[in-house]
DNA sequence: AAAGGTACTATGTATGGCCAAGTACTAAGT
DNA sequence: ACTTAGTACTTGGCCATACATAGTACCTTT
């Protein structure tokens, strides 16, 4: 029980809903995704994000189509669909009481 | 994948998170912490704190004493290390983080 | 002594993030 | 034409946590 290891173990589910919500706001691929999720601070690897995009479309919340590129292999670009668009609402309602309860728990005084 | 599924991915770290801090507070068995959590809205069950306690104390994180109870069998009250109290303080930082990057991915508006 | 409640323990399952190695395609250098 | 480097995606195995479930131990009440 080392701090890095909390830390991985405080990502899970949360890499999901980033996910959907930068797929949410338009057509992407894997390495626009990996771009944002750097910028925002949250460090992802390949190994991570593409098992993610495969649970993803399996369970019918994104689809994708290749797009050829100018520079290099083909991508496949994601988008949602109507159920992915549900599914991420659910989402937010979930993490916004998750930060609401640990906020709760977390600014409480010391009992007196 | 569904949703209850990743409700509970969610929690994961967050749990751990919120027990440490609740036990900062001042000495306190399992029971108290069942108590709080449920009054945040955090669902637990026994099944989930007892052994998150023993991983805690087994890391050094927390300690416990034996403590008689006048209407059952004795108690674990528990209290933070000093180990306990600077690992508390990076999970601080760490949450504050991750609040603030999913806030920066889940708010940014469609690109025009 | 029996019954019920409280406090804690132990075992097994499922999931997701991560590492590491590997495939496939394109573009540029020689 | 062949090699090298870079990009995009895939796959298999490992580990830690949350949870369900069952079980142990102790105390109080009747």
């Amino acid at each position: 029980m080392n701090l890095e290891n909390t830390q991985v173990q405080m990502r899970k589910g949360i890499l999901e809903y980033c996910i959907l919500h930068i797929i949410s706001r338009g057509e992407v691929y894997a390495s626009d995704m990996l771009e944002e999720l750097t910028t925002a601070k949250i460090m992802v690897v390949e190994g991570t994000l593409y098992p993610l995009l495969t649970r993803l479309r399996k369970s019918g919340l994104v689809e994708y189509k290749w797009v050829e590129s100018n520079s290099g292999p083909p991508r496949k670009y994601y988008t949602l669909t109507d159920k992915g668009n549900g599914f991420l609402g659910s989402l937010d309602s979930t993490w916004k009481d998750l930060v609401k309860s640990t906020k709760l728990i977390t600014s409480k005084k010391v009992k007196s």
